[in-house]
DNA sequence: CGCTGACCCTGACGGC
DNA sequence: TGCCGTCAGGGTCAGC
């Protein structure tokens, strides 16, 4: 569910609840994640202010004076402010309650999110290793182009490895690709320095359509604010196989990559 | 080191 | 109505 524009507009929805108050109380219903939720969690949380709130690829990261907390939405999670009273619901499985009243409520049926605790100096090992950003200005064609030389698996999973740049997922992957006219199975080590510079610069500007969205909403995703996305509507090949291409009208073609649909057309894609 | 596929889990959907 | 296979926006990890 959640790609980099969807984690952004929750971190956005979310922050002016929680930052700057002090957390009341961290209730862990179902702790069985991802990796399990650490068990003294709830006692690190309690009674702390919280300092500021930030995204680093698709992780939120909760700054408090003693640690971080780790969030992520993997596939299916996604993040609520509701009403203390408001009845839990199935896959509620955490909640946040902070000063002022209001919960900050994840909800996750696949499980696949996780939170996580990290203290001291240095970065937990999951945000260590992690490429760039790609919305900031150390990522552009120069770098697509250098770390990709010699490497042969398709331009598309390249471009999803989160040790080239974070934060592409497979939606944004397929409509950059189309948008910048590259076919997503050519070998990453091919392709030309001009070609990704196009490519950096669709990547930058699907995102940004996308957060001015309020990200994309497929079946179920919601900001923080319970508000859907609407970028589905702008969506150029993604869920789209088999359908015209919005430029050459030639059907869409589909095939699997890494084991992620892949939607692309044939005459405008090379 | 780079690449591929299995795997984690629930739910929705289509075919029979 | 139900059963079965397939697929889904994420990422890690083992094995070659």
């Amino acid at each position: 569910m959640p790609e980099l524009p969807e984690v952004e507009t929750t971190l956005r929805g979310i922050e002016p609840y929680l930052v700057n108050r002090k957390i009341k109380r961290l209730i862990v219903r179902n702790g069985s994640l991802r990796w399990p939720v650490p068990e003294q969690l709830p006692a690190l949380m309690a009674g702390q202010r919280i300092l500021a709130l930030e995204r680093r690829a698709k992780y939120l990261l909760l700054k408090l004076a003693s640690g971080t907390a780790i969030l992520h939405l993997g596939m299916s999670g996604n993040l609520r402010i509701v009403e203390p009273q408001t009845p839990v619901g199935k896959h509620d499985h955490v909640d946040l309650l902070v000063q002022g009243g209001k919960l900050l409520r994840f909800n996750d049926p696949r499980r696949f999110g996780c939170l996580l605790w990290h203290s001291g100096p240095g970065q937990h090992s999951l945000l260590v290793g992690l490429g760039p950003e790609p919305l900031s200005a150390s990522f552009d064609g120069e770098l697509l182009y250098q770390r990709s030389r010699g490497r042969k698996a398709p331009v598309k999973t390249f471009i999803m490895d989160n040790k080239v740049v974070v934060g592409v997922g497979n939606i944004y992957a397929n409509e950059a690709l189309f948008g910048a006219g590259v076919r997503p199975a050519r070998a990453a080590g091919q392709i030309s320095l001009d070609r990704y510079r196009r490519l950096a610069d669709e990547i930058k500007d699907v995102l940004t359509r996308a957060i001015a969205q309020g990200g994309t909403t497929l079946k179920d995703f919601v900001g923080g604010d319970g508000k859907p996305g609407y970028f589905k509507q702008q969506l150029q090949v993604y869920g789209r196989a088999g359908l015209a291409c919005p430029v050459c009208q030639r059907s869409l073609t589909e095939v699997r990559l890494g084991q992620r649909s892949t939607v692309f057309c044939k005459s405008c894609q090379r």
